[in-house]
DNA sequence: TATATTTGTAAGCAATTACTCACTTATAAT
DNA sequence: ATTATAAGTGAGTAATTGCTTACAAATATA
């Protein structure tokens, strides 16, 4: 990746995240990456590749994340992991998960695909735990740990992050 | 309101809900809802009085389910209304509040400041039941509630989101 | 019935959209 | 040093964008 390649990535990163993908032109990006606007074609093919290229990016981060769940022994740690997850997410990452939920709400069915993971990891713990519904409990965790990223990274505030974590722990304690 | 009109508000809601707002033409909108272009601006001035005129709607729903959870006495029933709200919503009403999230996601302030009622009502209940903070509490069980809303409005299951209520309640019972 | 007023249309507007192409400049390989 | 490949530019493209305007049809008021 050369210098220019990253500032379009950054910028289209920035932008995406910030005004929503369809909100913002191809134009706009290379504006902000001080770049002609012909080079984005030429590295991205087009407009959705570019955002192919971020949300690649996310996916490996997010793997990061999925790898070190799995290798957790105790399912209970590991459903206080997935639990705990939101709050323990880069703040340099926050425009990445920004961006992919606001792509959640116009039906990318790919990122869905991809979140589908954490549920299988939910619902295996869930069954070593007996727990007696372990599908409809796994969702409900899931819809936990949309909401915490809702308010983490619309909020954008890590400290309130860290507050809430210390919240949430006291009450599985 | 017109035929016409509600036909061009019932489009709007259906394809913004769907795709996103800037998505969207003002020309796709005419031709699913059967109409002259023109008419969208004659009667909504431009493409973002047709958006307001939705949020409206969605603001007089809303209202109604926070007044009635404004006249229920004990706090503790008064915070179980809240988080139970998402799965009580009215199905024909989850294109509103799909709209609503997904441009949450791009920075839209007026929801979130019309969304603080909510969170207030909790900050108050939590106080009144001499929890230590109320506020990060009150910001906790928001993340539920978006967390909630997220997984019913966007999985677009009622049956689902029955089920969910039922293991939640057994919760904290 | 005559006259406002509202509702509706269709063509047209400048600006912007995603994208292409002919071209130059830089880097790498032989 | 020569050639091949990659990186980068900028002007151009057709199509679409949100929106206006001149006009016709319907409805309400007098």
């Amino acid at each position: 990746m050369t210098d220019k390649q990253h500032s379009i990535v950054e910028s289209a990163l920035a932008l995406f995240s910030e005004k929503g993908y369809d909100a913002v032109s191809t134009s706009a990006i290379s504006k902000h990456a001080e770049v002609s606007e012909g080079l984005i074609f030429r590295h991205f093919k087009d407009k959705k590749g570019l955002l192919n290229s971020l949300l690649e990016i996310w996916i490996v981060r997010f793997d990061e994340h999925l790898h070190a769940i799995e290798s957790i022994e105790k399912a209970d740690q590991k459903i206080q992991a997935v639990m705990e997850l939101p709050f323990r997410l880069d703040e340099a990452d926050y425009p990445y998960w920004k961006l992919v939920y606001s792509l959640k709400w116009q039906n990318n069915t790919m990122i869905d695909e991809y979140m589908l993971t954490l549920k299988d990891v939910l619902e295996k713990s869930l069954m070593d735990l007996k727990y007696p519904d372990p599908l409809i409990e796994a969702e409900l965790i899931i819809s936990y740990f949309d909401g915490f990223i809702t308010t983490v990274v619309l909020k954008n505030d890590s400290n309130l992050a860290s507050r809430l974590l210390q919240t949430l722990q006291k009450k599985y304690v």
